[in-house]
DNA sequence: ATGGCATGGCTCC
DNA sequence: TGGAGCCCCTGCCA
């Protein structure tokens, strides 16, 4: 499939200082000089020194001012010819590094085609057919429930953003509330959850004895919607009242406390299995653990699941068949297993990936459908798990690899879309908007891989790696750094639509308008919270964003 | 204003 | 097999 082009996104605008040599020498310099360079480092400096000098002297003397070129060095490579770093908001690569986002040699980040389209290479459904008597049935039974069709995305041109900061550290998980609206879970590094009524913005509670170190992730408890469960890196797995604040542990790997990092154990992936009454978690040693939601006890013996030693950091439960169970971990596999017979590599399948699986997750619906979000750059998506499972149906190259200092970026379904090919997941890469360098939220249709929406905000400059949507409303929930965020379409823009019709939140991309200058921070300088619409906020810091519709880009 | 640092996976030996 | 050192666009704090 030949690349296209997304041209009404921003062009990527490289500024070449006005001393600099022409591009076209200056690649050819690279390569030539790349066998002395050894000797030339050392020189540069001096050379600097001297080239300044001689201006001073020029200056001196009262002749013309004189525009004089000095060496560069890359603050990657070290070698010189190059620089790499930010021209402005523009990230410029170390030409002498494969591109960072398809990890593919002989181009950079600027040029890759996968930036400038996310479908360049994915082959669309309709995925393969096999003659499995599985799919068969899958294909009578379940496919009906599975819309063929996409819905149109409703796409407003604005978006509301409501901004919080409570955590004192960076957000590492978020979970609605399954039955009120309005109510936002966070849980962060430092052990604490918090509690977020975003309709009443200011109305937060954190309790901060939850746990003494990451959160790593959150569920209800099924038939109790004032209880959660949280699976933590200090070892221990916890079920917290919403109401008093009150937990309670049910399982600690540590007892002995600690006796150095070989031995602590810490909890990544966690689901429950309401059917079975049974919450599942799994440690950092490649281990699995089931207690018991009515005893709160640990029940039976710690199942091997992944590679001995690896961090296994997520778990799923299928929504339509709870005893189909997904793992995902840093052995660079997601493992389908069946919870009726589990034991040490008794896996129904593994799905290889190429670097440490962040997430693997079932559709939310059918639950026929497995997105998995890898360090190596790529969204990986089987169209059915009753399918060919020995490759992906598609690839989606997408910059999300930066692990150190950040909470993994996850690709999330977005559980109210009946076609289940709409996904969210932050982006780590930065793009030029306007002069601003900004961090977006993608929509990207999985079934093609087209970017379908990008969602940002010129005073969020911080990177959004954690991002929910919501299950029934419009919203999208996002942690970033330590803040967190609530975006809905802004309701005098929404157009009419028919009833069966659904949304998405899209930020329109602002025209250029403003200044680099008027476009950092804020990511909430005072801990005061914030609840304003585009226009309104910004207006009164006197940026002028002119904010446009994004088109529909789905194909139907 | 600016440097230090927390911190995790990967590669190399 | 395990420890040292490297790394790419961080974000916060002293």
């Amino acid at each position: 499939m030949a690349p296209q082009t997304r041209n009404q996104f921003p062009k990527v605008v490289i500024e070449r200082d006005s001393d600099s040599e022409p591009s076209s020498s200056e690649e050819e310099e690279v390569e030539d000089q790349e066998e002395e360079d050894e000797e030339e480092e050392e020189v540069v400096e001096s050379e600097n020194r001297e080239r300044k000098e001689e201006v001073l002297d020029e200056k001196k003397k009262g002749k013309a001012p004189i525009t004089i070129s000095l060496k560069k060095v890359c603050k990657v490579c070290k070698k010189v010819g190059h620089e790499a770093g930010f021209k402005g908001a523009t990230y410029i690569d170390c030409p002498m590094k494969p591109c960072f986002l398809c990890k593919m040699p002989g181009h950079t980040t600027v040029t890759c085609p996968h930036r400038v389209a996310t479908e360049h290479g994915v082959i669309p459904a309709p995925r393969r057919n096999t003659s499995n008597p599985l799919e068969y049935v899958f294909e009578r039974q379940l496919r009906p429930g599975i819309l063929p069709i996409k819905p149109a995305f409703i796409i407003p041109d604005r978006v509301n953003c409501a901004v919080i900061r409570y955590h004192s550290r960076r957000v590492t998980c978020l979970e609605f509330h399954p039955k009120n609206n309005n109510i936002l879970l966070s849980g962060d590094k430092k052990g604490q959850v918090g509690i977020w009524d975003f309709a009443k913005v200011h109305e937060k509670i954190v309790y901060g004895n939850v746990h003494s170190c990451i959160v790593n992730n959150m569920r209800f408890k099924p038939m109790n919607d004032d209880s959660i469960y949280a699976a933590s890196s200090d070892g221990t797995i916890s079920c917290t009242d919403l109401e008093t604040g009150i937990s309670l542990s049910l399982m600690n790997l540590n007892p002995g406390g600690w006796q150095g990092p070989s031995s602590w154990r810490m909890l990544y992936g966690m689901d429950v299995n309401s059917e079975k009454g049974v919450v599942l978690v799994a440690d950092n040693f490649g281990f699995l653990y089931l207690v018991d939601t009515r005893s709160n006890n640990k029940t039976g013996e710690a199942i091997l699941i992944h590679k001995k030693g690896s961090k296994v950091v997520g778990l799923h439960c299928n929504p339509v068949q709870p005893e189909l169970v997904l793992s995902c971990g840093n052995d660079h596999f997601a493992r389908i297993w069946d919870m009726r017979r589990m034991e040490a590599g008794s896996s129904l399948y593994n799905l290889a990936h190429k670097r440490v699986v962040n997430s693997a997750y079932f559709s939310p619906l059918s639950g026929s459908k497995i997105l998995t979000t890898s360090q190596d750059n790529r969204l990986r998506i089987w169209d059915s798990i009753f399918g060919n499972l020995e490759s992906p149906s598609r690839e989606i190259v997408h910059s999300h690899d930066f692990n150190r200092h950040l909470t993994p970026f996850k690709a999330e379904w977005d559980p109210k879309d009946p076609s289940e090919s709409l996904a969210v997941i932050g982006r780590y890469i930065s793009e030029n908007f306007n002069g601003a360098a900004l961090h977006p939220i993608d929509f990207i249709d999985i079934s093609t891989g087209q970017l379908v929406a990008e969602v940002m905000d010129p005073n969020i400059t911080t990177i959004s790696p954690v991002n929910k949507l919501h299950p029934r409303d419009d919203v999208l929930a996002t942690g970033s750094s330590r803040s967190l965020f609530i975006w809905k379409p802004k309701e005098e823009s929404e157009p009419v639509e028919e009833k069966d019709e659904r949304k998405i939140i899209v930020c329109g991309r602002a025209e250029k308008k403003r200044s680099r200058k008027s476009g950092n921070r804020s990511d909430d300088d005072s801990d005061d919270d914030k609840f304003a619409s585009k226009g309104s906020k910004l207006k009164s810091k006197k940026p002028e964003w002119k904010l446009t519709r994004c088109s529909n880009k789905v194909n139907r």
